[in-house]
Parts: C-alpha cells; sequence; structure tokens
DNA sequence: TCACGGTGTAGACAGTGTCTACGCCGTTTG
DNA sequence: CAAACGGCGTAGACACTGTCTACACCGTGA
C-alpha cells in the first residue's frame, strides 16, 4: 500500500468514490482531489477521463470474474447447475455493487474502445458458451444462446436495478425472474430447487 | 407548426438533434441555441434539464408505442406471432433510432421519476403480459414470462447495439439472438419462419 | 393611460474536462 | 562535485455545462 504509486491510487480511490457514492460522482478533478493530487495529475497516467474511467470500470470486470470463478469452482459439475451459479453471481454483483456494474456497461465506455472488451468479457463469454454447449444440445448454435443468455441477464440486472420491474410485475426480489430466465433458455434445473429444503 | 409554442418547439428540436448526433449532444444550452432562443428560456418551461430530457424521452415512448400499435393491428390474430411482431419491433426501434432508445433507459431518468413511467411503459407492458398469457400456458406466471422477456429484448438491444454480440458471437445481425430469445420464453413458432418462402 | 404578468434576455456562478507553461527533485552524466 | 536532464505534479487558463437572478419587453386588462 505504501509503494502504491498515483495510477493505481486513482484507480482505487475512483474506484471506492464509484461505489460509494454512485456513476455521477466520479469525476476527474473529485478523484484527483480525494487522492491528494491536483487536477492535472491525472493527466500524466490518463490522457482522459474516459480513460481513468476505463479503468476503474476494468477494475469491475476482473473482479466479477474472480467471483464468478471461485463460485464456479465451488459449485456442483453439473453444468446446467452451474450456469444457474453463474447466473446467481451475475445479478447479485450487478445489485451489490450497482455503480459499478454501471460504469462497467456504459455506452460510451464501451464503444470507446479503452476497455479492451475482447480481452477482458470475452473469455467471460467462452466460459458461459461452453457450459452452454456443455448443458444442452439445442437447435440453436450455443453461441446464439449463450448470447441470448448473457443478454437476459444483463437486461435483467438494469431493470430490476431502476426498479422498472418491481414496477411491472409487483415482485420484490428477483429470484423469479432470473429462474424464469435460466428456465427458458436452458430448460428446468435438472435437480428441483426444493432438494435443498 | 407555425401556432408551434417554444415548449414543443424545444422538444422537438432537442428530439432532431438526438436523433441526429446522438444522445451526448443534447445539452441543454445547444437545444435553446437551435431553437433560436437564449440559454435561460428553456428554464421557464422546464425547471431543469432531466424534464426536458424526459419530454424528449417521452416522446420516444409514444412513438415507439404508435409503431408497435400499428404493427400488432397489422398482424396475424395468434398471439405467438403478435409477441414474435411486437419483439422486432422493439428491436427495430432500439437499433434505428440508438440515441433515442438510449435516452429513454437512461438510469438517472428512470429514476428520476420526470417520466412518468407508471402512465406511459406500464400499458405498453400489460399488452406484453396479456398476449404471454395468451400465447402460452406456462409454469411461470405471465408477468414474470413476459418481465424476463422485456428484460432479455432491452439486454439484446443494448449490447447489440453497442458491438458487443457481435463482436462475442460473430453475427451479422440479431436475427438468430432474437428468434432464440423468442423460442426460448415463448417456444417454438406456431408457423415455421420458412413459410414465407 | 397605466399597471401588471407572462415571456425571454443576459450576466453571474460553480463546476467540469482539457491544454499548457512552469517548478520541483532525484538521477545520471560530464 | 556540479550541472544538465527527465519524469512528476502544480497552477492557471480556456471553453463549456446547468442553474440562479435581475432585468427588459410587450400585449392585455383595469
Amino acid at each position: 500500500m505504501a509503494d502504491e504509486d498515483l495510477r493505481a491510487r486513482l484507480v482505487r480511490v475512483g474506484g471506492e468514490l464509484l461505489d460509494q457514492e454512485g456513476i455521477a460522482a466520479i469525476s476527474l478533478r473529485e478523484i484527483a482531489r480525494r487522492a491528494g493530487v491536483s487536477h492535472g495529475a491525472p493527466r500524466r497516467y490518463f490522457p482522459t477521463h474516459l480513460e481513468l474511467l476505463s479503468a476503474i470500470a476494468r477494475e469491475g470486470f476482473t473482479d466479477f470474474a474472480a467471483r464468478a470463478e471461485a463460485a464456479l469452482a465451488a459449485a456442483p459439475a453439473d453444468p446446467r447447475a452451474k450456469l444457474g451459479v453463474f447466473a446467481r453471481v451475475y445479478l447479485d454483483f450487478a445489485v451489490e455493487r450497482r455503480g459499478r456494474y454501471e460504469l462497467m456497461f456504459r455506452h460510451d465506455l464501451l464503444r470507446s474502445g479503452y476497455l479492451g472488451l475482447r480481452d477482458i468479457s470475452l473469455p467471460l463469454f467462452h466460459l458461459l458458451t461452453d457450459l452452454v454447449a456443455q448443458a444442452r444440445p439445442s437447435p440453436s448454435p450455443p453461441a446464439i444462446v449463450a448470447g441470448a443468455l448473457w443478454a437476459n441477464l444483463h437486461g435483467l440486472a438494469e431493470l430490476w436495478n431502476w426498479g422498472s420491474l418491481t414496477l411491472a410485475t409487483g415482485a420484490t426480489d428477483p429470484d423469479a425472474l432470473l429462474e424464469a430466465t435460466l428456465t427458458a433458455h436452458l430448460g428446468p434445473p435438472t435437480s428441483p430447487p426444493e432438494a435443498t429444503a
């Protein structure tokens, strides 16, 4: 921590600010202020505000990947069960760390190319595709099923986060929606949920 | 058009600017400039920038609702077919009018309450729910299936628009993803797609 | 004719991201 | 040892943003 250079400190402080105050709070100048440097200092490491935000978002992707890998390692071997665990981790991450998730999927960030999206999210997507391929022979190619499933999870996360789905469906938690999503794309769970009771 | 008051003009000009230049271009001052008034003028009708944006987004919702109603009126009576038409209109709208769609689903707008989301999108959601209820007896309640389907369409629209799905799946158009989404949530189409050939 | 109220103007203010010129300080080099 | 250098951070400027406030204009009603 003591040998933390300014670059790492900016990403860390910015991330903390994001997680605490939300996505509207992470201006370049405010991050610099909290890091104890002048507003021009970040420019040495991040030529642009967007590039600093990209580094913070990137941290979010790696955090999520770590969460997912840990959960999958502890999950049963059945691919369908693993997919359920993955989906749960995804939604939990989006809800618990709303600001981070919003930043990670900001359109201008994703389109800027700064994220290096190929390097970060593509392995995750391939993981998803592999699990889908193992879990279920489908008329559609696994990549298509995985893409549709990912889109469904993303939509669920966003719509749930800003309350549209509670408003529309009257649900108090996203569990039923998540269950319906998984069943729709992957079929019913291999071992029924009441097996835990 | 001649008797267009400033309020309507601001919404129209702002909408045109949005559709032409994208979501980053619609600052309050730029809209005022293009409407030919001073930067303080909008304040008389929209106390806040966000409220002007809400009016523009609201216009988008009503446009989409009109499109959807027209398409559904011309569609076959079969509920499953109607749902396919609805989904196609949804995705087309999101792709063709990307900036408008992005604005309509901006988190700070949706959370602000200015949109009057209940009045605008709830009827659309109920329409979706009714069609789902007619189309398919499902173990999940229709509202849940409709919610999951809506989330899937939204996720598809966003991920497709910023290129993540082309990158991940290699698809050149979202048709296969849309088809997979519909089949997942609603089962196979009643009349197979090759009936048109 | 005059007062008034609604409408739009214009300037100020704090805040933002970016750019540029300038100091500081440790390292390397002569 | 002294001097030049280069990386790092500072500080001020600039254009732009959204918001607030005081002020003109102008048609309408008293």
